[in-house]
DNA sequence: AGATTTATTTGGGCTTATACCAAAAAATTC
DNA sequence: GAATTTTTTGGTATAAGCCCAAATAAATCT
């Protein structure tokens, strides 16, 4: 499942902190545990199970309750959308002097609230670059959103 | 009073909204009523006042309780620093293919959340422009800043 | 298996940011 | 100086975070 079949999200549909969430849990990859996710972001256990259970009701999570969770369709290209972003806006500011450590912790500031349509923007001016500085930029969405226009 | 007085900040300390009202503030010059404030930020009057009283606790606003308030000098200094990242995040935007209008309301919604380092950084990389999207560019603290580099 | 330990969830409470409404108070206008 | 407008105060609300203590489920150990 990829981007694509998603054309409906705007990309700020989720608060930062849900955004870090998803991301961590893509990028765990299959089922992922509470404790992992706690020291992960370095949250309590308590509040790691009710952000879980909210983004287990708007459709990103399926939650298992002692289990764990793993990424519905949705949240798995939702997800992808996120990782892309954070990869394109970071490379962006690589371009202006910032080193990539830098960039990366300064779009994980704002990235939450740029959005997909002018993520999709950036990306093609960029020509679709393929290294961002924290890792491969995959471009399913982009790239097929762009045929269309 | 400019930028230059007050290396100390690091362009984080404001919420989104209370960046919109001293941005408003600076923009309408002088002393602002209430009224006005509320109006254009399309807010209750009584919401106005408790964040002016929080902007005047930070030292950002002198309130005359009924009368109005005016930005201090450190108020004077972090509102131009406000207004010229608006103005260099918008510009850069523009040239990954977003026009001024697009460019002007993506910055509004992440703006709050990039540090004054990184403005400083991408406005020296574009050759400190003269010249936004939706306004004139000063730089006073950035090319102060610099000389020290 | 049964007991202990570990992991997870529940329930409660706290903070920050933002907002509105109704009533009181001050300023302005008539 | 009385009426009107503006501003403030006090109360209440929502959303997003977060933590703690207690309860519950799962896993481990003997």
């Amino acid at each position: 499942m990829n981007e694509q079949s998603y054309p409906e999200f705007t990309g700020l549909e989720l608060s930062p902190r849900k955004v870090d969430y998803l991301k961590f849990i893509l990028e765990k990859g299959d089922t992922v545990k509470t404790t992992e996710i706690s020291s992960g972001l370095q949250v309590d256990p308590s509040t790691t199970t009710k952000t879980l259970n909210e983004l287990a009701s708007a459709g990103y999570l399926n939650h298992v309750p002692y289990r764990g969770v793993n990424l519905t369709e949705l949240g798995e290209a939702y997800a992808q959308f996120l990782i892309r972003r954070h990869r394109i806006l970071s490379l962006l500011l690589t371009h202006y002097g910032l080193s990539s450590d830098e960039a990366c912790n300064e779009v994980s500031r704002f990235e939450a609230f740029v959005s997909r349509d002018v993520v999709n923007k950036i990306c093609s001016s960029m020509g679709h670059p393929m290294f961002g500085v924290c890792g491969e930029i995959s471009h399913e969405i982009c790239l097929h959103e762009e045929k269309h226009h």
